[in-house]
DNA sequence: GTGGTCACG
DNA sequence: ACGTACGTGACCACT
């Protein structure tokens, strides 16, 4: 027999969003609704297995019968903002998933529903309608079953009702629950009842009078006074709720069975959406189920080539658009596999050679798909077709004026394709040629919360990144952000890959040397903070440390984190002067701080050729700052004079000095520049001390008489305006009142008032826009300044404030980078970039041309843009990164 | 895998 | 009454 699910989408997703703690994804959209919906889905599917299925949705408030009073719509709660996000991706996801999904402009969900129930039932199939919504009872019979789940404790149940149950449970039929909700009303329909009559007189006068005419038929009957006259005063009332309560059973829908049919749900679309809102555990069923990944593919046209003349007829063929990704092998994996006997004709291990990975030659790779025309070419190395062909072939066609070449992740292409003498050439325009756009960096650009992941599998990952190709461009188009992308972008891609290829020095010896150096005085301090505990425990647990101090010693510090005691440093700070204990525990973090992160992790890092690799990721943070990982260079220490220390094993190669150069007060200098504030840009025109200028003026004294107090004050406002300030922050920053730092703030902003409006522009610009925008034009979306939470949105106007600076400033040294790589060449410099720090370059030059480099240097990052202040670079010159800072 | 802590800009 | 400075990544302990 034909079965037929209806379901009532805007009360499901309601109780899913109710029923759901909040949940939302990496890039801050809220996802509980949409999951909870999709379990109850999957379950009802699992359970029932429909043939038939449609979710039908109220098309906006007001809604047909509201339209007409007006009176009665208006107590109905504003859908929260959390839940009103989520509606249009669920819908998104159904479609996706070849659900139908029914809504009409005249007519309630549950209008649509009644009637679809009803002409199904006639048509002979059998019908569940789910809700959560009890006001569909109505329509239930012995074929119609009225579905109500219900989330409990993370476990979708749910409710069946069919006539009998209905009466068993109400008393009254299927059409008697329209005429109790005549009588008793509802609430969260704003149907009014009549006052004062709740369930259980209403459940009584039905099972008297069976209707609603029949007990007015009947007033003269009711022995309670009360009762009769509230009835009879709300005659009018309960007519309408009558009316409003019913269900229309008899729309005309234009849905035809077939288009509702039920196929196949676990569709590669459906998929991919899943995995862009990071439902994981919805994905895990997709997987399970019917191999979706499989299937998609085999709709692909996936051809596998395998030998020299497959792979020469398809590089002569391409032409316009090519995809092509290169898949990396997995080293394990393959030592594995290749330990039964295949061993010697592994050519991935030949061309990876020690030797070659020590120059930082090319890397391994598994796979090359390809994806031209609506075909996709999976190619992996064998025997028969080895791998420094596949290369070459890949390489003609980058060069060919023909192919636009498109990849994902192009830095690692640039990993597989050059060799160490390979120079891809940057023409004036700063563009690599030849070019090759990526995929990755688009979709940063377009969504630096999210950039889109593409499926990890060879074929389905090209043939993704090739169809949303020319759509992405496109956007960035749209959104001006092509220059940012074409000039930024795409070449510094390259010069990053330079540096990672490059490496530095670090001595081993040296970060062994510095190792033990702190060992001696850590196990002094275990000794005596494990004396004066009383006991033995590891100190660097924060749970066994917050006990012994605030539990078993009874040091008063009140209770921060869900798992116990805070035991941060600005806590202990507090108390370091009263209890030794606390000091010392102070000082052994930051020792073995700098022992398992630097001195040990260092080590570890080391390359082949005695040289640090690190990974320079340019489609990881929200602003458009690069970050470092494995290991992560940025974060060398610097602050203490014993942390700074480490750096002293950093050093350059035989005949080489390190040149670094950092921007004074970049971000600063942004905010003067970007504010137009004639007092800022005026204190940046001379040359005195901007804090102290700042201090001067904020506290209304002369200049020489500023003392290091007020200085260390005025220069953290400035950081704190740069963060998007709060009266909190500063006041937990200085250690003083929040009244005090309100003052501060307050007289700053008289000082620059260019400055506050500026800042209050950015936030009233990226409210009306969702997204707040750098100097190159570079956008961060903040959906924060929408979030219902007091806090969220707080949080969404500092981040308001700061992505301009942090992303202009960000911008700025991409741009830097990519003319000092082009001056370098240029002036046939023999020297590189190593590493970037945000605000600061570190480059490796031979002796003799360290004084042209350093001019070369510190002319290009302070000519990378023309501001209304001085951007300036200082530039040290040293044979480690200690003397060189 | 997550939270706490701490290194940097 | 809430509970906050902006942006990162690595290590450790603990679930």
């Amino acid at each position: 027999m034909n079965k037929l699910m209806l379901i009532d989408g805007h009360s499901i997703v309601n109780r899913a969003f109710y029923g759901v703690p909040e949940l939302s994804n990496a890039s801050g959209l809220h996802v509980n609704a949409i999951y909870g919906f999709l379990n109850i889905l999957f379950k009802l599917l699992d359970d029932e297995s429909p043939n038939y299925l449609c979710v039908a949705f109220d098309m906006s408030a007001p809604t047909f019968r509201h339209e007409k009073y007006p009176e009665y719509k208006g107590t109905r709660k504003p859908m929260p903002e959390e839940l009103r996000e989520q509606i249009p991706v669920l819908k998104d996801v159904l479609r996706a998933m070849d659900i139908t999904i029914v809504e009409h402009a005249g007519w309630e969900a549950d209008d649509i529903l009644g009637s679809l129930a009803v002409k199904a039932e006639r048509e002979g199939m059998e019908v569940s309608l789910v809700s959560g919504d009890r006001d569909l009872l109505q329509i239930a019979t012995d074929t119609i079953k009225i579905v109500l789940p219900k989330t409990k404790a993370g476990k979708t149940e749910y409710e069946i009702y069919h006539t009998q149950d209905v009466i068993d449970k109400y008393q009254v039929t299927p059409a008697g629950i329209i005429e109790l909700k005549a009588l008793m009303g509802d609430t969260s329909d704003n149907i009014p009842g009549v006052p004062k009559v709740g369930e259980k007189t209403a459940t009584a006068l039905l099972v008297e009078y069976g209707t609603v005419a029949n007990v007015y038929d009947n007033l003269d009957k009711i022995t309670k006074k009360g009762l009769r006259d509230t009835l009879e005063a709300n005659r009018d009332k309960a007519e309408l709720s009558r009316w409003l309560a019913t269900i229309k059973t008899d729309c005309d829908t234009n849905v035809t069975w077939d288009e509702i049919e039920l196929k196949n749900i676990y569709t590669y679309k459906a998929y991919e959406s899943l995995k862009t809102l990071g439902l994981k555990k919805i994905l895990d069923r997709f997987e399970g189920k019917t191999g979706v990944t499989e299937s998609a593919a085999a709709s692909m046209d996936i051809v596998t080539i395998s030998d020299q003349s497959e792979c020469n007829k398809l590089f002569e063929s391409l032409k316009g658009n090519v995809a092509f990704v290169i898949h990396k092998s997995d080293k394990n994996k393959n030592t594995r596999e290749e330990s039964d006997g295949q061993m010697g004709f592994d050519l991935e291990a030949m061309t990876g050679t020690e030797e070659d990975v020590a120059d930082g030659s090319k890397d391994e790779f598994s796979a090359v798909s390809i994806t031209y025309g609506n075909k996709t070419y999976v190619i992996s190395p064998s025997d028969k077709l080895k791998s420094s062909y596949i290369s070459e072939c890949i390489k003609s066609m980058i060069i060919r004026q023909d192919v636009n070449p498109v990849t994902y992740d192009v830095k690692a292409a640039y990993g597989y394709l050059c060799d160490k003498d390979d120079v891809i050439i940057l023409d004036d325009n700063g563009h690599s040629t030849p070019r090759i756009d990526d995929m990755m960096l688009i979709s940063y650009l377009l969504n630096p919360i999210k950039a889109k992941e593409y499926d990890t599998k060879p074929g389905i990952m090209t043939h993704e990144l090739y169809a949303d190709y020319e759509a992405s461009v496109k956007a960035l188009k749209d959104a001006g952000m092509y220059k940012l992308y074409e000039d930024i972008e795409l070449p510094l891609a390259y010069v990053l890959y330079t540096c990672e290829k490059a490496g530095i020095i670090a001595d081993r010896e040296k970060l062994i040397e510095y190792g033990k150096s702190l060992e001696g005085r850590i196990n002094e301090l275990e000794e005596s903070i494990c004396d004066k505990a009383g006991e033995r425990f590891n100190i660097n647990s924060p749970k066994q440390l917050g006990e012994i101090l605030f539990g078993k010693m009874g040091i008063k510090g009140g209770k921060k984190t869900k798992s116990g005691y805070s035991t941060a440093a600005d806590v202990l700070e507090k108390l370091a002067p009263e209890y030794p204990i606390v000091s010392e525990i102070l000082e052994y973090r930051g020792l073995t701080k700098l022992k398992s992160t630097y001195a040990d992790g260092l080590q570890e890092c080391i390359a082949a050729d005695g040289r640090i690799h690190t990974t320079f990721n340019q489609t990881i943070t929200a602003t458009g700052r690069i970050s470092s990982t494995d290991p992560n260079l940025q974060n060398i220490p610097i602050r203490t004079e014993l942390g700074r220390k480490i750096r002293k094993c950093f050093v350059p190669k035989e005949g080489f000095v390190f040149i670094d150069a950092d921007y004074s007060q970049i971000e600063l200098r942004l905010l003067a520049h970007m504010s137009q504030d004639a007092g800022l840009i005026e204190a940046y025109g001379t040359d005195a001390d901007i804090h102290r200028i700042t201090a001067s003026k904020v506290f209304h004294i002369p200049f020489e008489e500023v003392t290091a107090e007020q200085r260390r004050d005025a220069k953290a406002v400035n950081f704190g305006l740069v963060y998007g300030i709060s009266s909190f922050g500063l006041s937990q920053d200085l250690g003083i009142s929040r009244d005090e730092a309100k003052k501060y703030i307050e007289e700053y902003f008289v000082t620059y008032p260019g400055v506050k409006r500026f800042l209050d522009d950015l936030v009233t610009q990226a409210k009306d826009k969702g997204y707040a925008t750098t100097m190159y034009g570079r956008r961060r979306p903040i959906p924060e300044l929408n979030n219902s939470n007091y806090m969220m949105r707080q949080f969404g106007e500092r981040v308001a404030m700061n992505s301009p600076i942090q992303g202009s400033a960000a911008d700025i040294m991409k741009l830097a980078m990519i003319r000092v790589y082009e001056a370098l060449i240029r002036e046939k410099i023999n020297g590189r970039i190593l590493i970037q720090v945000h605000d600061e370059l570190l480059l490796e030059v031979s002796e003799e041309e360290a004084a042209k480099a350093a001019d070369i240097l510190k002319r290009e990052m302070e000519n990378a843009v023309t501001l209304a202040v001085k951007l300036e670079a200082d530039v040290h010159e040293g044979n480690n990164w200690y003397e060189a800072k």
